[in-house]
DNA sequence: CGGCTTCTTGATCTCGATCAATCAGCGTGG
DNA sequence: CCACGCTGATTGATCGAGATCAAGAAGCCG
């Protein structure tokens, strides 16, 4: 009634849980269709975030989890001095925020890379809908605890791996996030820069930049400024493990 | 009734959510009474675990999340070859396995450091329990919320601070949780190894070592095999930002 | 006591940071 | 349309924190 097939907000017509592309990989992915309806009725639509606009800044008062609907996100964690440390980059259908929920504020910056919609689903909301359902719930258990194991590999990559192997399992969990999303695994668009890159991976941006050229020379990706190519995937997932390997092949 | 002043079953009497001196810092820490009971009924009791012997071993089916009741525990992941990262300790109070609950197996081993005992919260009944306790459910957002945040600064540290650094917060971080434990913050024992302790740091044991006898020859700390004393709190806070402070003093 | 493991201390080497200099893109305005 | 200036990326040269290699010393337990 008050939105037959609206003209006027065609963002937020498209932008129901209902038709979204996401919805297999997002929070509702195991929800029955009328769940669907309710958990969808708790979301509120944002304005898209331009590149270099903050979805909200460390020490904001924690209202909200996010899921990110297009585009890219980097989370930045401020301690004393300008000294950040980029702790996440977040994709389409991921879930941000979730590290606010147990103080008043969020511990860190979330700034888009490119334009970026999100869904912003008001927390209270979201627990009390989980009371009645189950399905909900448990993606939401899930989904913190997906990033638990991911933080744990993380700390594994930045107190065990070279800088090499840093770069290539980087790229290896890039492409592996863009294949489930049903993009090319093999060709896409870095939306940070070498610099993110670098901070992410506990990196100089200079050894970045160098790793990149190396890998280029060495044929086992192509890249153009943000361009990337993986020409030899098996080679890459090779140079990430590279247990001082045996290397001698006699 | 049923267990009157149990002489039988001492530890089980005990170990009652109830009467343990920990459940204020415990997951049951916001139930009321009546609450307490429920959530005190789907607890399951473990033998004590002796120093070594683990909880479980990476890839075992995942049933159960486990308060740590005294004692203490590392966990361990194991990525190909014998090289394995330490990604976490594990103090009374604390809780185990959240990072399993996405897979049906837990993705590291953990292992007592001394004798340990646990409370076995099978996840299935306590998933079913919080949706009648919007409390407990509630307690268990914030600790999954709170050891997300608990890796971002694990990942700083590893990221971006000095041998030094690390060592100093890995202190200042020990000392925290005595003192909010009821123990002394100045004066405790280390249940891990240098080994460990440099495992989980992203540092040689060479370089632990090295660093405690220097920070020992400072007075800042005062350290005999495991035992350490803090000597001076407010230079060792120093030591764990020294943000390539202005040293000069003039 | 002897045979472990764990811890400490010293000497050297190496990976990646840092410093420094271009180079490439790209939007802005003349 | 091109010159200008800014930011980001690349490449080279040097340096240093911490790893690694190598010995001892000190616990610890049978």
């Amino acid at each position: 009634m008050s939105e037959p097939i609206s003209r006027r907000r065609p963002l937020l017509h498209e932008a129901r849980c209902q038709t979204c592309s996401l919805s297999s990989l997002c929070l509702p992915l195991a929800l029955e269709l009328d769940d669907v309806s309710q958990f969808d009725a708790i979301i509120r639509r944002r304005a898209p975030l331009k590149k270099g606009e903050p979805l909200f800044r460390q020490g904001d008062t924690f209202t909200s989890v996010f899921a990110v609907r297009s585009g890219s996100l980097k989370q930045l964690t401020t301690e004393g001095g300008g000294n950040d440390q980029l702790t996440n980059f977040y994709l389409p259908s991921e879930l941000v925020g979730l590290d606010g929920i147990d103080e008043e504020h969020y511990p860190g910056s979330v700034v888009a890379l490119e334009t970026t919609t999100v869904c912003e689903i008001p927390f209270d909301r979201l627990d009390l809908l989980s009371e009645e359902l189950p399905e909900l719930r448990g993606q939401l258990y899930r989904s913190m605890s997906k990033e638990l194991r991911d933080d744990r590999r993380m700390m594994r990559l930045l107190s065990r791996k070279t800088a090499d192997q840093r770069l290539a399992s980087f790229l290896i969990t890039l492409s592996d996030r863009f294949r489930r999303r049903g993009y090319s695994p093999y060709s896409f668009r870095l939306s940070m820069s070498r610099a993110d890159i670098g901070n992410y991976l506990g990196l100089a941006v200079e050894t970045v930049s160098r790793i990149l050229s190396r890998f280029q020379n060495q044929n086992v990706v192509a890249v153009s400024g943000r361009e990337v190519n993986i020409l030899d995937m098996p080679r890459l997932i090779g140079l990430a493990e590279e247990e001082e390997a045996d290397v001698s092949s006699h």
